[in-house]
DNA sequence: TTGATAATAATAGTAATACTATCATAAAAA
DNA sequence: TTTTTATGATAGTATTACTATTATTATCAA
């Protein structure tokens, strides 16, 4: 026996849904592994055809193109995270204590404990923080959130916003401060990998547990 | 008579200095106009080509590719952020009033009172803005960095950084505090156009003060 | 078991992109 | 005036991001 988890994200997203076919599941799987392993301007439709003995037509009968796709992993990662605190935090009283589920949540949404075998979280982690803001800073941006496609980071900011309002419920910025606290954990993970000037920790073997302090301190700090 | 501001960049960014023919200052200022207009992805050098009735390989010959000069653009804001900075925080005493100075210079780096006329610095920040990382975001991240591409960024950040150790000696996260400082502000300003549930503040007729104010609250509650 | 339907594969083709190469010409500098 | 340098004009290539068509399987219902 066991229970499955399944993701389910605005239709808009897909042409067909991947999670319940075959090839759908080999095409996630195996983009994450390529986006991770080309980097997204260079992962092609090709190149995945290819790796999963299959071909561009068949892709494209999934996704409209490969921003979409990148943009549904966005979203299946949002949902993850969000789904992550949600039992991370049950039966967790103190906000405070919650919060800081919360930050180890988003800094560790890399451990794949999961029952999801078609995505490797950890993998999928690491796209997020090396493609940064891809999935937004578009000149579609508009029309894209008209349909519903960032819906999944609205829900996960909101999650944290109350929280972060039942620390300080008169803290004036509450969504502010958890977008910041998601872009900042990628970013600053980001920066002590491939820019460490611009920043004061490091990352020693994937730990970053020196963010996690951080950005502990920040709120901490600012909801005080 | 007059004064003139010459912003050198590290020299790997270009295959000839742009701001020293008149072709190489109309790729500058047409190619700022095009990619605002376009944005990135959908920017191609046979477009701006065309634009300045010029022909792709006569760009060719002052970029190796779009993302070069796109991260060209990059380091000339920085280094005009650097600048205006400078030029703003001279005589100022006070680390706090500084901040303040620098955080302001952040948000209305768009005021082009500049005497640099091929470059429109008020869209040049637009840029900034709705493109995000994408200079840093890349796969050529650190073979780009050894070659000092970022050596801009870092530079504003270091002032940034010594004024907030001038605030709070004792602060244990100045360079974290100003790239974040700086990639919120961009982020804040880009969610409250864009997608104004995933933040607190809004912005009307390109006044940024809400989240000006925003910020300064922030700095003040971290550093305090 | 058949026959219909849907999913995928195989193959081909197109317009655009991101370049590179060559040669001609114009402008500027020696 | 010669020589160098900058730019323009033109052409060409490999790759990308698709779309279209037809063939082949797999599935599922009668």
């Amino acid at each position: 026996m066991s229970i499955a988890v399944k993701i389910s994200l605005n239709e808009g997203l897909y042409l067909k849904e991947p999670q319940d076919s075959k090839l759908g599941r080999s095409i996630m799987q195996t983009s994450i592994l390529l986006i991770n392993e080309y980097g997204f301007e260079s992962f092609t439709f090709k190149k995945l055809a290819k790796e999963i003995h299959s071909t561009e037509a068949s892709i494209y009968r999934y996704f409209e193109n490969k921003h979409l796709l990148l943009l549904y992993l966005f979203n299946w990662y949002w949902e993850w995270v969000n789904y992550l605190i949600t039992i991370n935090t049950l039966n967790i009283e103190d906000p405070k204590k919650k919060l800081n589920i919360i930050i180890n949540s988003i800094l560790s949404a890399s451990e794949d404990n999961s029952s999801i075998d078609y995505v490797n979280e950890s993998i999928l982690h690491k796209i997020i923080i090396s493609e940064g803001g891809k999935a937004y800073h578009t000149k579609e941006v508009d029309e894209e959130n008209s349909k519903g496609f960032f819906s999944s980071y609205k829900n996960l900011t909101n999650t944290i916003s109350q929280v972060i309002s039942q620390v300080n419920p008169s803290f004036k910025y509450p969504f502010a401060l958890s977008t910041n606290l998601f872009e900042m954990s990628n970013n600053q993970v980001y920066f002590a990998k491939h820019l460490p000037r611009l920043t004061d920790v490091s990352i020693k073997d994937d730990d970053a547990c020196e963010v996690e302090t951080m950005l502990n301190y920040f709120v901490d700090k600012l909801l005080s």
